[in-house]
DNA sequence: CCGCTATATCGACAATTGTCAATCTATGGG
DNA sequence: CCCATAGATTGACAATTGTCGATATAGCGG
């Protein structure tokens, strides 16, 4: 039974319309702006970076402390709240944690301000 | 002399390179939060989609306030926010403030969560 | 078993943010 | 000219956030 819409759909008697979202309800304004919230820091959108741009497609936080030039306990604290938000997934070998992009999340974060 | 790309364009020897960006500086990185964090919160998103669903691709306060449940001061708030990042623009007729979205706005934010 | 190194977690603190009530400004109608 | 209305601005306040230092946890090497 919560398969009940947030979203009216209001399709009374649009058919066609290009792009006729019945705008953004409250539950679902609050799910999109996490994500971007979570890409709504200067810092954050580096780490983002470095990791995307690493030739492995990951890196491990001794990597991410220096370029930032920000604390460790900072660092681990941003890539969290990355990984809460579905963009960053951590793997744990041996010492080290090594963190990469979650495949389409990006996109899909991208794509989630087109369709507002 | 306002066709200058915000986007470097990059294509030093890089003819095939996938996504080779040298990671994002520390001031693009602020540019970009910028624009991310006025698309960080919900009652923004809403408003952002009300303006774009609507008939004529604009509303007024007034249009809104109710939908949003929030006060005229608030709302006025996200609205300056949304045109301080460039998502928005004002146009102001007689006693009615009119908002509309930035033409192509919407997408450079959303390419350059791509452009990471 | 002991220390060393890499990360995570905790507690604190200043800065920022979202919201509201009150007030100000400007436009239009009588 | 005065009032009513739309909207912006201000001031205040609680909540959240970014950062750090200190501490906890977990593997690894001896």
């Amino acid at each position: 039974m919560n398969t009940v819409q947030t979203l009216e759909i209001n399709a009374t008697e649009a058919c066609c319309a290009p792009t006729q979202h019945p705008a953004l309800g409250a539950a679902d304004a609050q799910v999109a702006a996490r994500v971007l919230k979570a890409l709504s820091d200067p810092s954050r959108l580096r780490l983002l970076s470095i990791v995307k741009a690493g030739e492995s497609g990951e890196a491990c936080v001794c990597d991410l402390t220096e370029p930032l030039d920000l604390g460790q306990p900072t660092v681990s604290h941003h890539l969290k709240i990355l990984v809460d938000a579905g963009l960053l997934k951590r793997e744990k070998r041996g010492t080290w944690a090594y963190y990469s992009l979650v495949p389409g999340a990006l996109e899909a974060a991208s794509a989630g301000i087109l369709a507002l």
